[in-house]
RNA sequence: GCCCCAGUGGAGCAGCCAGGAGUGCUCAUCUCCCUGUCAAGGAGAAGGUCGCCAGUUCAAAUCUGGUCUGGGGCGCCA
């Protein structure tokens, strides 16, 4: 080994050791005489001092480094002076006065500092990754993405788990999220794609009675980035044979609550309940940020008999008349009211409606068509102090109004800092929520039919079957997600493992017998065989990570991302490829030729 | 496909609303000084086609249109 001890490991038990330790320049402190350098490796920093009285060619040596040289130092370790102890670094105590230094080599003046005391443009970041991975910071969040992984195998290896990986080249399903897709030179015009999730291969390893499956593994999604997507992710895959909606439910809420103990050393709580029904009655959207109130009220009886035009139209044509009280909103200018106005416009409101509880009564552009009693329950519905303000969302389709007051609760409970900073010691920091009791279908105005909202193979609530066919919407699934502070982090469900009720599904689905098995001809197939009954989940391991590491994006815990227009600026992917290669893959572009 | 924000020496910003010479700040780089600093300090220097294209104007970093790149969101994501 080239180095006896890690630079950040270094104590004050360590003092009269000789120690070799091998590293980055984070810095140099040069006194003309006494020369200082942070050394920086995986574990952190440690000062270096160069005398010129204790090791004159070393301190010639000293001189000539600058940041990012990667070198290696042999001194001895030494408790500091008094009064040059610096607390701030975990080796503020001690201090290796260098006896030789050697340089393995030089580094050019990097693009960006590494040191981390100022953000840096994210482009320009994963050009370089491997320097922006040289950061503390980015380091550690790798540690605990690997420290995740591990307890989460360690969790189900306990409990019987076989982890087996299934093909990343498979058959392309047409449903659901687009392929990627891989051309085969050996069967011409025929492709195979990606997986978007293992979906139908751990359902076989059900029927092959290999009853309790795991596999961390990537999926693949051609669809536009979020802060919480990227083109490919990693899932952890899991499913389960003899089990109903509770049993995946207490297993994996016991996951998370070992991991979150073994990792963070936190003991979580019992996760809050919620149906999808409750969830989007009170917040609006089906993965609520339940760290803060300012839930939705709902209007219809405040103004069930109202003139006002707007409410009036609404609840006749069987939609609602929902508000949420911010508070403190009342300081808004109109400027910023116009704004938000715009914003419920742009996510497909008619409008938004606004009201500021004032000392002197209500202000609001709707003031005028509201009677007294009107006014009056509209506060007090909506739970609106002195100084808050109301805003309204009314139309004619309920999932617009919960849609639009989802969205603006959210950005409202950041921008007037209800969010409470994230203290990742706290088990009350972490608001996990099971929603439970999802629709079956949902309607695709598109297409104008109805799609499931989780995937075809979902199990329906016995009790709502008799709707299959006369009213789609009223069929409950059992399906279920996990969020946690507001993010969704784990879809899941219990499967059919019944043919002949997979079968009438489809034909809900308007899918016929002969695309049935056109498409999932081999499951269908399989579950003539004796299928048990079967569910699972899939929690999502970049958000899992991202949000224990307190970061806002996924792009933070993966080690080479792709920039929101799926570029990768590191390697320059995607790319283009020679013609013969097109070629040996029965392939001919028909993109116009590049600028 | 759509909406919003940003792009100014190597990094991070201010300047833009209200047009007047590339003006400023912090850091980095280079030279010199300095034996206890720790985001060292002091003195000096070098470094920019204000993302790109067009328009308005006597004059554009600044106003207008377009475009590219990055970020956030809507649509999309069984």
């Amino acid at each position: 080994m080239m180095r006896s001890h890690r630079c950040g490991d270094l104590r004050g038990d360590h003092a009269g050791e000789t120690v070799e330790l091998c590293g980055w320049v984070n810095s140099r402190r040069d006194h003309g005489g006494v020369t200082f350098i942070d050394l920086r490796d995986r574990a952190g920093l440690v000062q270096v001092v160069f005398s010129p009285g204790v090791a004159a060619e070393a301190h010639d040596v000293a001189q000539t480094l600058r940041a990012e040289f990667c070198i290696r130092v042999t001194g001895v370790v030494q408790t500091r002076r008094e009064g040059t102890v610096n607390p701030r670094i975990s080796t503020g105590e001690i201090e290796v006065a260098a006896e030789a230094v050697e340089v393995f080599s030089e580094a050019e003046t990097p693009p960006f500092p590494i040191d981390g005391h100022q953000d840096t443009e994210e482009s320009l970041r994963l050009r370089y990754r491997y320097l922006d991975l040289r950061r503390n910071h980015m380091q550690d969040n790798l540690d605990l993405r690997h420290g995740i992984v591990g307890a989460i195998r360690r969790f189900y290896d306990a409990h019987g788990f076989v982890e087996i990986e299934t093909p990343m080249m498979t058959r392309s399903t047409p449903e659901g999220a687009r392929d990627y897709l891989v051309p085969s030179r050996v069967h011409p015009g025929k492709f195979f794609a990606l997986p978007q999730s293992p979906q139908l291969f751990k359902q076989l390893f059900m029927v092959a009675g290999l009853d309790r499956y795991y596999q961390i593994v990537k999926c693949f999604r051609d669809e536009d980035l979020r802060a919480d997507r990227q083109p490919e992710f990693t899932q952890l895959d899991v499913e389960m044979s003899f089990v109903g909606v509770e049993d995946v439910l207490d297993l994996t809420e016991e996951m998370f609550k070992s991991v979150w103990a073994e990792v963070l050393d936190v003991s979580l709580p019992d996760f809050m309940r919620l149906t999808y029904d409750e969830s989007m009655r009170r917040f609006g959207v089906d993965k609520p940020d339940v760290r803060f109130g300012m839930e939705l009220a709902d209007l219809g009886t405040v103004f069930a008999a109202t003139e006002a035009r707007v409410f009036r139209s609404a609840l006749d044509s069987g939609g609602a008349v929902n508000s949420i009280a911010v508070p403190g909103g009342g300081r808004l200018t109109r400027k910023e009211l116009d704004g938000l106005v715009e914003e419920a416009k742009q996510l497909g409101a008619g409008g938004l409606v606004w009201a500021a509880v004032t000392p002197d009564g209500l202000k609001s552009p709707m003031d005028k068509f509201l009677s007294d009693e009107e006014r009056t329950g509209l506060v007090g519905a909506s739970s609106a102090r002195e100084g808050d303000l109301i805003l309204i969302v009314a139309d004619g389709r309920v999932g617009v109004v919960h849609k639009v007051l989802g969205a603006l609760r959210n950005r409202m409970g950041e921008r007037f800092g209800l969010i409470p900073e994230l203290e990742r010691s706290d088990p009350g920091a972490w608001k996990f929520v099971w929603i439970t009791d999802f629709p079956w279908f949902e309607y695709n105005e598109e297409e104008a039919r109805w799609d499931p909202i989780h995937h075809p193979f979902t199990g329906v609530v016995e009790e709502t079957l008799q709707y299959l066919e006369s009213d789609p919407a009223r069929v409950v699934s059992k399906a279920y997600d996990i969020t946690l502070n507001g993010w969704e982090l784990a879809s899941g469900s219990i499967r059919i493992h019944d043919r002949v009720m997979q079968e009438r599904v489809f034909s809900a689905l308007g899918i016929t017998p002969e695309e049935a098995e056109e498409r999932f001809g081999f499951l269908l197939r399989a579950f003539r065989y004796g299928p048990p009954p079967h569910g699972g989940i899939a929690p999502g391991i970049d958000r899992i990570v991202a949000l224990a590491a307190g970061e806002s994006n996924i792009r933070e815990v993966i080690a080479f991302p792709k920039t929101q227009s799926v570029f990768d600026p590191l390697t320059g992917a995607p790319a283009a490829v020679d013609e013969a290669q097109l070629e040996l893959l029965h392939l001919k572009s028909t993109a116009p030729p590049e600028k």
